[in-house]
DNA sequence: AACACCCCCTGTCGGC
DNA sequence: TGCCGACAGGGGGTGT
């Protein structure tokens, strides 16, 4: 499910459930995801108030509030490939899982006090959490080295262009790189280079030009990948298999993919005639028009 | 340094 | 029906 636009769904889903409310019941239901969750993450987090729900990239920020004898900390979540939250609402008093009978793969769950359930689930365990002292997040290994975000004001083009000077990687590989443009992944990637009529063969350092300034093209890629992350995360993201959002409803962008998983489809570019073909490039698929895209 | 490859894990789907 | 391989929204680690 989850790249950038995911996340952010995520994020604004979890926001009424969980903002300014205490934390009455946390559960962790093993000890580790992908690595192994924090050290007493439970205890660690009960009693403490949500303070704000942040993102970064893919990375969704739950910021707690201080506890008596330390600063404020941030539960820092990562999806992975299939994690997913969902919410309960009046849960107060209600039966709880034992975990013979829980739903699988429902690895977290927080309480708060007015009786609204979090749970995160993730069948993959791809994904991972980390608490960490909210003054020092941006000196996190996960987060110290990602690119600017493709939402706000901060110019792309400019560090794509440092980034990718001399680079002959293939264009899809070099924006999977979270260093470049944070919160890409490959659903995003095949759209926004589809819009933008580039080929993710061609090496990324033809879009830099000699000054080691962006060319027109990498100015043409960064409106594609503003305009691609923006439809999305109006639209709810994507929802593939059967991801849901936290309310258990579908996103929607899934419908308006113009190249991702559209193989032998006819290309949506106006007067193309192309078909969408599907290569893969550093193991996973990448779909895209050879006729639009060069 | 840059890049290709493998791995983590579970579930689903298509082909035989 | 069942078995088997390919593949899935990510990214960290290793080897060349």
């Amino acid at each position: 499910m989850p790249e950038l636009p995911e996340v952010e769904t995520v994020r604004r889903g979890l926001e009424p459930a969980l903002v300014g409310k205490r934390l009455e019941r946390v559960e962790t239901r093993r000890k580790d995801l992908r690595f192994p969750l924090p050290q007493d993450m439970a205890v660690r987090l009960t009693g403490r108030s949500v303070t704000a729900l942040g993102r970064r990239a893919k990375y969704l920020l739950i910021h707690l509030s201080e506890e008596p004898a330390g600063g404020a900390e941030t539960l820092l979540c990562h999806l992975g490939m299939s994690g997913s939250f969902r919410v309960e609402e009046g849960v107060t008093g209600a039966f709880h899982h034992p975990r013979s009978v829980a739903p699988r793969h429902d690895h977290v769950v927080l309480e708060t006090a007015d009786g609204t359930r979090v749970t995160y689930n993730d069948p993959r365990r791809f994904g991972f959490m980390d608490l960490v002292p909210t003054a020092r997040l941006d000196e996190n290994p996960h987060l110290c080295a990602l690119g600017p975000e493709p939402v706000g004001n901060t110019p792309l083009a400019p560090h794509l262009a440092r980034l990718f000077g001399g680079k002959r990687a293939p264009l899809k590989a070099a924006l999977l790189d979270q260093k470049g443009i944070a919160g890409l992944g490959n659903i995003y990637v095949c759209e926004a280079l589809h819009r933008a009529g580039l080929s993710p063969r061609r090496g990324a350092g033809t879009l830099v030009g000699a000054n080691g300034r962006a060319t027109a093209r990498l100015e043409r890629l960064e409106e594609a990948i503003r305009a691609v992350i923006a439809d999305a995360i109006a639209a709810g993201g994507s929802s593939l298999r059967d991801h849901r959002q936290t309310d258990g409803a579908l996103g929607y962008f899934q419908h308006a993919f113009r190249a991702y998983d559209r193989e032998g489809q006819a290309c949506p570019t106006p007067g193309c005639g192309g078909t969408i073909t599907r290569i893969v490039q550093s193991g996973r698929s990448t779909f895209y028009c050879p006729a639009c895209q060069r």
